[in-house]
DNA sequence: ACGAATTATCAGTTAAACTGACGATCAGTG
DNA sequence: CACTGATCGTCAGTTTAACTGATAATTCGT
């Protein structure tokens, strides 16, 4: 398919970083959605469930820095969760402004289904490469994201 | 030497693919939007000159389909370009319903800049890379891209 | 010549995120 | 203590981006 368009020298779109950033966000996205469907939950919340799920308990607001949404936004997340039953507000101890995060035992079965159906996914996407070069592209972007 | 960030315990949301795509893509767009600017146009735009620069004349269906967007956005983001002066709408010679994407001598300057001003993003962003794992990652990101 | 498919376009809807404001709570100052 | 300023969660309203469905013009197959 399109192997010879008469695209010769010039690189176009599809070498700008922006571009295969976005693609490959996409194609993991295609790939992952329909296994997370069965569960009843979108990549998005199965995220929140990653992210609160591990470690100590998070504020809200904690967990919005982390994952980079807006504080507002989260509000609007966490209800979703709350409203599926995977998820409980409970007031900190000690600040009582701060609402932790926590996983009922259904969002904890639902989070380590997940977690099994990302691997899966991601496997799926990175397919086409090696192990090792699998690996070397998780550790490139990570120190990307880092800035380090 | 990166330490060691493949089999930590708790693999975390920074660990995630998804995760890592997105924010990698979040942390260019920061970058590189700032030397967009004084040129007039959104990093999205620069994207279309480059596409439509790029090679023999493509209609907009055609351009939206290698771009992965919709082809109804199309309309508004050729819209905003012609807007600007930047391309011009040509009736395709052989096929009257569509309409070529051309850049004017001024939509070709702003490329060209804009070619220099990513180079120079991506550059910031690959920093913490070698040179030869920063080429790497880009292969790998065009190689899962394309499902090859 | 006629029906089906394609291209660009537009109007209306939907979804997602942000802005600004508010009440509740905490920390620090005097 | 009282007062001020800052933080956290929340909500209402706005903006923005993309999609859905429909339409006119055009091309293609038969």
């Amino acid at each position: 398919m399109s192997s010879d368009l008469g695209t010769g020298p010039p690189p176009a779109v599809t070498h700008r970083l922006g571009y295969l950033l976005k693609h490959a966000q996409l194609r993991l996205a295609e790939l992952a959605e329909p296994l997370y469907a069965p569960l009843g939950v979108t990549g998005r919340q199965l995220a929140l469930l990653t992210l609160f799920g591990d470690g100590p308990a998070r504020s809200q607001q904690d967990g919005a820095a982390r994952l980079g949404v807006d504080r507002t936004t989260m509000v609007a997340l966490v209800d979703e969760l709350e409203a599926k039953g995977l998820v409980r507000r409970e007031v900190a101890p000690g600040d009582r402004r701060k609402r932790l995060v926590t996983l009922t035992s259904e969002g904890e079965r639902v989070r380590e289904a997940g977690a099994e159906v990302t691997r899966q996914a991601e496997a799926l996407l990175l397919e086409p490469l090696s192990a090792e070069d699998a690996e070397r592209l998780r550790a490139a972007l990570h120190l990307v994201v880092r800035g380090e």
